[in-house]
DNA sequence: ATGAAAGCGCTAACAA
DNA sequence: TTGTTAGCGCTTTCAT
């Protein structure tokens, strides 16, 4: 008969004596899993609150072979999208939160750490961000047991599940957006030749989507890229209104080069090319012009990712692929 | 005696069967904490990757009564610092895993979460961040059982550990170096309205330091705050230019701001200016003027924090409050 | 509706 | 240098 030195936690063993009920009541009574007499249930209830007690995480994951914990694998080096990846992070946080569930956090830059944490028995589940078309991690994503989550569109998902902003919509859509507008010329700004080239999915599939819809206007597609930076912007605007004077719309997928793809076209005095824009909340909110703007709801994708990992534990696996339809909104300059 | 069924996890009794040693003499040999010999120690290297064995981690902190696994406590809400959060959170999780431990995500905004992860046994310690001078926080954080330490600077810690750039220094060097090279008036453009009103200590500390070191200037001190944006930088330089013509030197610690500040003095011809700003590294990077920079050094505050908790599981307080000493740097716009 | 007791997989005395 | 074993605090089966 062990009694807790006080400060050092209080076990269901202390619970239990104190309502003077075996500890597996107590534990029934905590977990809900059977029924409980309301005196009963009082009586714990009460000792639980008088002596603080809290299960104590460890024995309950080694007893029950469940952690209630997730772990998220994020890229936190310091790049053009940190508010992207805030993003996700929170989304993926608050959701598993609201579950129940706490986030274990991992970085890309750690290779094996979610085989390490998986295998170890830390976490339930895992959600990974940032996944490219031939992921070097994938056979080894592919090898942990407990249920995945990709955020991120890779060639060959096999079991693993994958959530993303439906990029290949989007580009469909910016591009029928502006012709319904009136537009006959709409070009791409495309993300940069660094991201074109580590093949990451999201690039290419807004630049299909683009590519199939603006066949259709005279002259087909007219895309470029553009490095991340004010003058990439510039650059490309320029580019894109020498091959084709008669450009009256734009799509940019490429926050970095925002800033100067606007400043480009009011030094041009084509401030009446059109733009929708893909692109995050805030750098929009900071743009000088009218747009329509689609954003990339990373919150959003960051939850959609918990939910399906908590379907896969609860053995409904759902749909494999999950492509969240791109909203188009209006941003105004003035407000 | 049991076999583990493939797939699920070797247990540390199929290794010690496989290397036909006992079940205390796998732990010791994995834990090195006790002599084994290198015969023996082989015949168990060799089980454990045949087996691909790793420790279950509940288990482990169960009799161990140690997780290896520390909490962070981060703002997840998306506001102007997103680089400077990521870079502490990076600080933070490289350090942590580079003394093995790993790193539990809670945001502020679930107020008890640390509360519940520390006495639940899910953590070893814990590092805050964003803490403010009289967060409502300190006192749920001073009954954690488990070392804290805090990134920012409270009027009373108690008996957590502080860690933070040393504002105050920033303040007085950012003067001091503008008249070191040779000017006379140097104004302050400081942090926004809403943080000075929500007691955030840092912005009074870099205050402060200003303060002292500009009064021996002739008109003394010359300070505002602005909003964090384009147009709340551009009306401060209007103010101070207003208030003091002769202003040649400028302190800026506000990084939404910087942009309108630096466009307020070229529209004011005042170019002349010498800047001064106190801001993350992507924020100046992508300033097109000259300046003097003192960095955030967000990543390196992460891994101290780190370092304090750990040397406070190990016993060894350390000094309780460790201010970072600013350090100048040189921004050339074309770079 | 409740209890007794057998593990869960590991660590760390205690023994040899 | 190695082995035996008693927990760590919880969940859950089997009894009642």
């Amino acid at each position: 008969m062990r009694t807790s030195a006080p400060g050092e936690g209080a076990t269901i063993g202390d619970v239990a004596r104190a309502a003077g009920v075996s500890v597996s009541t107590v534990s029934y009574a905590l977990s809900g899993k059977r029924p409980i007499s309301a005196a009963t249930r009082a009586r714990i209830q009460a000792a639980v609150e008088q002596l603080g007690y809290r299960p104590h995480a460890g024995a309950r994951a080694l007893a029950s072979r469940r952690t209630d914990v997730l772990a998220l694998v994020a890229p936190l080096r310091v790049d053009v999208n940190v508010s992207v990846i805030l993003q996700f992070v929170a989304g993926v946080v608050t959701r598993a939160r609201s579950h129940d569930l706490d986030v274990l956090l991992l970085t890309n830059e750690d290779p094996h750490s979610l085989d390490r944490v998986a295998s170890g028995s830390m976490v339930d589940g895992a959600v990974v961000m940032d996944v490219e078309r031939d992921d070097p991690r994938l056979p080894e994503l592919a090898a942990v047991r407990q249920p995945v989550v990709l955020i991120g569109l890779p060639d060959e998902p096999g079991r693993l599940g994958c959530v993303d902003l439906d990029f290949e919509a989007a580009g469909r859509e910016g591009v029928r957006h502006l012709a319904a507008a009136g537009r006959r010329r709409v070009g791409l700004v495309g993300s940069p030749p660094a991201v074109m080239a580590r093949r990451t999915s999201f690039a290419e599939r807004l630049l299909r989507g683009y590519t199939q819809e603006a066949a259709s206007q005279d002259g087909g597609p007219l895309s470029t890229s553009a490095t991340s930076t004010r003058a990439g912007g510039m650059a490309a605007v320029a580019e894109l209104l020498h091959r084709a004077p008669d450009l009256d719309g734009l799509l940019v997928h490429n926050e970095g080069a925002l800033g100067g793809v606007v400043e480009g076209l009011r030094q041009a005095g084509r401030e009446d090319v059109a733009l929708v824009v893909v692109s995050p909340a805030d750098v929009v909110q900071a743009l000088p012009v009218d747009c329509t703007w689609i954003e990339i709801p990373a919150a959003r994708i960051g939850e959609i990712a918990v939910d399906m990992v908590i379907e896969r534990l609860a053995g409904q696996p759902g749909p494999e692929v999950r492509l969240v339809a791109p909203e188009l909104r209006t941003h105004r300059a003035g407000a």
